[in-house]
DNA sequence: TGAGAAAAAGAACATCTGTGCTATTCTTTG
DNA sequence: CAAAGAATAGCACAGATGTTCTTTTTCTCA
């Protein structure tokens, strides 16, 4: 592998925290050359656009978030553990992404909400995946008997979703110290809901 | 009210349609300019910095809101009535700008998460105060015994939030065409979970 | 070590940004 | 209707943007 790879990884890596940060509009080609000692040109170089520069931001953030949060947690039991585990590495995920900047794909999200093309196509791609790998790994919960039976597992997958949006919301914008613990809360009762019930127990 | 008052209230309208399309950032003034009619310089007059246009643009939007979100909701019976009227106007106010552009709200919040000074502040404020108006009126309904007399009014009105955050990412970054049934679902699971059990019914 | 290729830098481009200053046009009011 | 004041346009600025082309430096491999 020739140095050229070796830099432009590099590049990626530090993009996507800039990403995170100013967003992927905001993430200007001077300001990263700068940051990283380069000149815009020999930057520029590396990929062709900056649209292919997005891209290739977003498909690195992909694969960070692939190995830290998606992988190391499927290696948990099946079913519910599974499902507390995908949370926890999530929460993980969101804590250290906080000193560096938000999430780039939250970011993303809102900018590219409406802006048609390629960059947010495969955002769009990213996130539909990851929807459903959410709810395979519910859905085999529910075969394992951990969940009810006639458990909405895309309604679940998409619950985690509206949590891990507010926890990030709360968190960063309005910087309240108990947003991570009431992202706990809301899981917790999504859990509740979703699991067999106990046989009644009056306190 | 001079004739400026009136451009001014004008230009201000315009931009927070678009500010919710392209953020606080990308709304431009030469942008803004060209859509009314007018000369960059002539805009920028009625504001003496980008930062104050911003800051208008966002108080602008807030009494937008109030006027087209809560007010009419305070009209609604207290109690649970009017929490369920302060949502139904909360995804109406999503539905009717989708048309154009995002919620100025999100955008923004995401915009300036990590970026320090008075219009940031401003939103952050903003937001505050209706995350706590949200949590007045679900406290009403405690006391009028429409709720569980120990429900955590704070996490309700939180709640409320990650499922408007969820509606958002849903119905304008995927497409989904179900995004408002599926909040409306969780809607729902929350007033279950919140409101006085009825009797235990079997099946 | 030296030839050829790869990577980076430099300079220039057209365009856009926010902002200041000056001139002109429009409104209001006496 | 005319004078005063407010609202808008025109022009210029310094800096940043993405991008292209040319030159220089650095790496690689025989």
């Amino acid at each position: 592998m020739g140095k050229g790879e070796l830099t432009r990884q590099n590049i990626l890596d530090r993009a996507v925290g800039l990403a995170g940060l100013l967003g992927l509009d905001g993430l200007t080609i001077g300001r990263l050359a700068d940051e990283l000692g380069l000149s815009r040109s020999g930057l520029f170089a590396h990929f062709r656009s900056k649209e292919t520069l997005q891209i290739q931001v977003l498909e690195n953030a992909a694969n960070q978030f692939t190995e830290t949060v998606i992988r190391p947690s499927l290696q948990a039991p099946r079913g519910l553990p599974r499902v507390q585990s995908l949370f926890e590495a999530w929460v993980r995920w969101f804590k250290d992404l906080d000193k560096s900047g938000g999430c780039i794909f939250i970011a993303a999200a809102v900018e590219l909400d409406d802006r048609p093309g390629p960059v947010r196509d495969r955002l769009v791609e990213i996130q539909r995946e990851w929807f459903q790998t959410r709810a395979r790994v519910v859905r085999t919960g529910v075969e394992q008997g951990h969940f009810k039976p006639d458990l909405d597992c895309d309604q679940f997958s998409l619950e985690m979703n509206n949590i891990m949006l507010g926890f990030h919301y709360m968190a960063r914008l309005l910087d309240d110290p108990r947003a991570e613990e009431r992202a706990r809360k809301s899981f917790r009762t999504l859990i509740e809901n979703s699991t067999i019930k106990p046989k009644k127990q009056d306190s």
